[in-house]
DNA sequence: ACGACTCTTGACCATTTGATCAAGAATTAA
DNA sequence: TTAATTCTTGATCAAATGGTCAAGAGTCGT
């Protein structure tokens, strides 16, 4: 019986390639078209592999999709779960936000196909957002919980917070057609960094 | 000749009754497939009328979704052109804030269609992000800069403060998935008026 | 060199879907 | 009522697309 890389224990040499390069190429793909939006054949030509041999790694599209997202995901925690209590606050959410403007310049297609993802129904990532991220979040908010009653900062809702260093750093890559229109120009990354960090960690500052 | 609907000088009763029909449905299911994820059979069963019917008001798929965003453009400059520079500055982007968030909570498929429209190149709405949107923002833009110099709010990029009203504001309706998922419900929308204002706002206020 | 397994692809299929059209039903103005 | 116009739809088409398959090419351990 003919082994099908899914099922295999260990993964050759070619398929460690291939998949490579299909997931990459996918990413691309999918961050811009969407996931209906985007065919095999998109993939296929993009990666210089065949659509039949796209399915020969990956059974069905949905597979390919699913595959991407996930190799997403672990980098979407990694910034936040680096949210150090013992740090001054405002260094670490200046060190958190620059982060988070850091991951859009570098990987903006991550961004716009998780925010896709997300806009129509998070059907594959429900379990993830439910889990992993909620957990962390509610960790993490602890923490800017604790640094209000330490009186460190000033006082704030955490999770809204969050969500609106969230909401602005994404919004950098997912709208940059906008940003870009609307400035007519690409945005300096390192001036956005001190402009973003302002607007939002301006206003927790303690004044004496 | 037969007039087709496009062509014709004055709108029939039923035309008018039918478009109406037709776009809500449209906004709706754009919304929530975006364009190529959207089916005309699914917006004509939403309706109730035949898709041959549908197309024969909008002659082809991608009429229904121009003329569904185009409606939902006007909407979308309207609580921005209100920024009064006359009225107190924080006062005003409390209302402007308010305003977008009431939007945001009435009209969330309205916000996903943008969304999801600038997310994927907007391609249909180029020339509205380039031309009245980018003079809009100049014109605010001009305003803020005017309370800073009157020394009534402090010193703010005021492009990217506008970006971060939108794209926080935005947040709770195109992540709406995401933020029920890690909050564990529908967060209030009054709660939300205040926290979002005190996020965005505090930053700008003149402490002595 | 050989045999077993892995990889690749041209040809093909079934379904979906945007779009057309002709013919009939409904509406409207006279 | 009548005739012109507008509205509606069943049937149908062509193209796009996800997915299959058998057969051949390549790779690898021995």
């Amino acid at each position: 019986m003919p082994k099908t890389p899914e099922t295999s224990t260990q993964k050759t040499r070619i398929q460690n390639q291939n998949e490579s390069l299909i997931l990459d190429a996918a990413l691309d793909v999918f961050s811009t078209y969407g996931y209906r939006g985007t065919t095999v054949d998109q993939i296929a030509v993009k990666c210089g592999l065949s659509k039949p041999n796209l399915l020969y790694y990956f059974r069905r599209k949905e597979d390919i999709y699913t595959a991407v997202l996930q190799r997403t995901l672990a980098l979407w925690l990694e910034p936040l779960q680096a949210l150090n209590p013992d740090n001054d606050p405002i260094e670490e959410l200046t060190r958190y936000i620059k982060a988070k403007l850091d991951l859009t310049f570098a990987r903006p297609e991550a961004s716009k196909l998780f925010a896709n993802e997300i806009l129509h129904g998070a059907t594959h990532v429900a379990p993830f957002l439910k889990g992993p991220l909620k957990d962390l979040v509610a960790t993490k908010a602890d923490v800017i919980r604790s640094w209000v009653q330490a009186g460190q900062i000033r006082p704030v809702e955490p999770a809204h917070l969050i969500f609106a260093i969230w909401s602005v750093t994404q919004h950098y890559a997912d709208f940059s057609v906008q940003v870009e229109a609307v400035l007519g120009g690409k945005p300096s990354a390192e001036a956005l960094k001190t402009t973003v960090c302002d607007i939002l960690l301006r206003g927790l500052k303690i004044t004496r």
